[in-house]
DNA sequence: GACATTAGTTTCAAATAATGAAACCATTTT
DNA sequence: AAAATGGTTTCATTATTTGAAACTAATGTC
């Protein structure tokens, strides 16, 4: 005990070179993965080979580098249209961008980091994986506060301890103890602040979308500058996003499963 | 010899059972997935639990149910992010969608099946993971035809032998040899049609993304209805179309890593 | 042009993890 | 109450993974 289980397996070891590969963000050669990761030469060098059969990574003979594989578009397709929440909120989420004209994220949790699963900006429109897909931290933005002040208390637990504290801004919230103070507050007021915590200038507004557990199944948030937005009026959207949240929270429980 | 050499290793199987779950399309109980699986229970049993805890699949504790999980989304992300395709023919998708107004595919191949990886559509903008992610069969459509007359010939050998050639309209190709011969006047004409081979009504031009070696990265296609086109207005945008896959070509092999 | 260095690949006995038949437990059905 | 279904655990057996070391290929150095 006190072990913290993180691999299980020979499964868990290759996910998590996936993972590291994937978090270069760039085609990587061998031995950059190599220099990143706690195995000997041969070990990796097999487990990568595996990865690359199964075309979860793609190796380009030219450069001779390493990449995620095109598998794991067709298997995220799956996934993403399987979530409960994402396709029952796409309508819903279509409709506060055209009525309000502002940008709207749709968020999930996963092991404490943000998880964005949809967006709709009024101005340009068009953001695909580019920006469904990605992830950020979770103690940081509006979502994240907004998902982890519902959470069932070992799993916030763990979500609390996952993150880094990292002060991105003079805002930013840098101690386990200041984010559970504010997820307390978060959980009475149903509404969660970005005040410029990840990044200077950008504010946002985020309401948790929660089951009949009350826990948070995602989020829902309103973002936007400095500029266009004090925090006044911000607050003035909060029950049209409470609202939404609630549709989509509805239509995530009764209709759970699209064909 | 003559073993195809589809698993390699406990990975192998488990991503196996990842795609099984998948293909269902809709969350599944343990036993339907043991129903569908060369595994015995207890194997099949630890496997998912593995995949669940790494977070590939998630486990609804209601339903009992287990669906592709969102680390998938997260990986996919970087996938599609790095993919040398898609995020280099953004701005000429952009482009051809915004001067024509039609509806354009972005295309890739994997293991014989076409994957969608990007699209565009004049009359309804967004569209997310629900048709970016997607893949369909590569011997009734026009981008999978387009691919496969200009792959190497053992790739293209392989993929040939993976269709399953189901007949889904009467002019669907329903053998290698009819598809193979289809392939070589491609090959010189660098132009496929879809015939209304995968959907009746649903006609398509397309036109491969070539490498420096006339290999096939990608294709390109302009998708529409015989309502809407004929052959004839189809094959007036070829040029258009070629002109755009090869920009595509050139960024692609350039500016390969996005920073 | 020989020599050294770096990067990637293969080998093989030892260590470890996966396997699956069977037993078990908990619900649901009859 | 008995039986069946669906899911979970056990444990000796089997198969895979492991990793130090040896090897090969390619690149850099003197």
């Amino acid at each position: 005990m006190g072990k913290q289980t993180t691999v299980d397996g020979t499964v868990g070891k290759a996910l998590e070179i996936l993972d590291l590969i994937a978090s270069f963000d760039r085609p990587v050669r061998f031995s950059e993965i190599l220099a990143d990761s706690p195995h000997p030469k041969a070990t990796l060098y097999r487990l990568v080979q595996t990865l690359t059969n199964q075309g979860m990574l793609s190796f380009d003979d030219d450069r001779a580098t390493y990449q995620p594989g095109i598998r794991l578009v067709r298997l995220a397709h799956a996934a993403w249209r399987q979530s409960a929440l994402a396709p029952v909120a796409r309508p819903i989420l279509d409709g506060l961008a055209k009525k309000l004209g502002e940008t709207f994220h749709l968020a999930q949790m996963d092991e404490g980091q943000v998880l964005y699963v949809d967006k709709r900006n009024a101005a340009q429109p068009i953001e695909m994986f580019s920006s469904a897909g990605k992830s950020g931290p979770g103690y940081c933005t509006g979502v994240g506060k907004a998902i982890m002040a519902f959470l069932p208390p070992d799993v916030q637990d763990r979500a609390i301890a996952k993150q880094s504290y990292y002060g991105y801004t003079p805002t930013t919230i840098i101690s386990a103890e200041a984010l559970r103070a504010e997820l307390l507050e978060i959980a009475e007021t149903g509404v969660a602040f970005d005040r410029e915590e990840h990044e200077p200038g950008i504010i946002c507004i985020a309401v948790p979308i929660l089951n009949s557990k009350n826990n948070a199944l995602g989020a829902l948030s309103l973002t936007s500058s400095t500029q266009r937005h004090s925090f006044e009026s911000l607050i003035a959207h909060a029950s049209t996003l409470k609202t939404a949240a609630q549709e989509i929270a509805q239509a995530a429980e009764n209709w759970q499963f699209p064909t």
